[in-house]
DNA sequence: CAAAAATGTGAATAATTATGCAAGAAGAAA
DNA sequence: TTTCTTCTTGCATAATTATTCACATTTTTG
């Protein structure tokens, strides 16, 4: 069920204006779905929709999917291969692309993370602690565990 | 001084994650604005930031309104048709705008486009690898889904 | 200049959202 | 089936945001 009314929270949220989970609570229950606001505040997270004031007061939208998300759909088949020695650690990426996803990486603002340097197809990430270095390889390998189930890159 | 100081709140936001208004108030003190909650959330409202949540919990994003954006939202108009055959993507626009939709193309630089190569109207898209042909026709699409989700499909 | 209108703000509070907790449902394991 | 997890959800409430009211300041108008 939760499935279903995800999806009819998206067409409603497309469909007409909502100013609020009580207002979209309702609207839902004319679909056929009865739920309580606290079930929308964990729905609309799940679902990642916005929600921003205009002059007319608050509404929910629906957020588009912005670059770096669309960006990050691909890591998968941009990143070949993560490697550490005893202070850095050194991740191969396409060619071409080690600024694009140097670029997530940082965006990651992750608190293991320094700092990364990028050249044309390499990637030196600085770790906060040279002891951290596993758990930064972590992090980045996690960035294509999304990606993992799709087919491994073949290059032409 | 709120103009300074909205500048203010969106340079913040685009460095750090704020999750509440407080947070925000915390942050613009420390560089020299000292308001309230209640400013805060008028000068949201006119910045038009947007509030997501995420699993972490909720932030404040700036809401992506840039010029590729407004680009992006005719191509759903501009684009007639994507097709294939076993090596190259075709795409069909109107006449004339083959060269802008291409540019557009071009721009995303994703992994898995090799090139474009526009006339009046028409695209020929060169994929990474003709296996990955299926893929490179899901990103074109993605462009128009904008538009897409304006017209409601019947579900379950 | 004086009066009137518009603008900006804070304090208080109304409105709304997020969450801790507990309970029921649906599976998975034995 | 029984037991143990894992999900979902509602209730109550904590946390947060939006708004009303009052007031001060600036801007506009006559």
């Amino acid at each position: 069920m939760k499935q279903k009314r995800q999806l009819a929270i998206k067409e409603i949220l497309g469909q007409r204006i909502i100013a609020t989970q009580e207002e979209l609570a309702q609207a839902l229950k004319k679909a056929g779905f009865a739920v309580t606001q606290a079930t929308l505040s964990r729905d609309l997270r799940e679902l990642g929709v916005g929600r921003v004031s205009v002059p007319e007061g608050p509404r929910y939208v629906l957020q588009p999917e912005n670059e770096e998300q669309k960006m990050r759909a691909f890591l998968g088949y941009e990143i070949e291969g993560i490697r550490a020695n005893e202070s850095v650690v050194v991740v191969k990426t396409l060619p071409g692309r080690a600024q694009g996803v140097a670029e997530i990486i940082d965006n990651l603002r992750h608190p293991l993370v320094l700092g990364t340097l990028a050249g044309d197809n390499t990637i030196l990430v600085t770790p906060a602690s040279v002891k951290k270095i596993p758990d930064v390889m972590r992090v980045i390998r996690s960035l294509m565990s999304e990606q993992a189930r799709r087919r491994p890159a073949a290059s032409s």
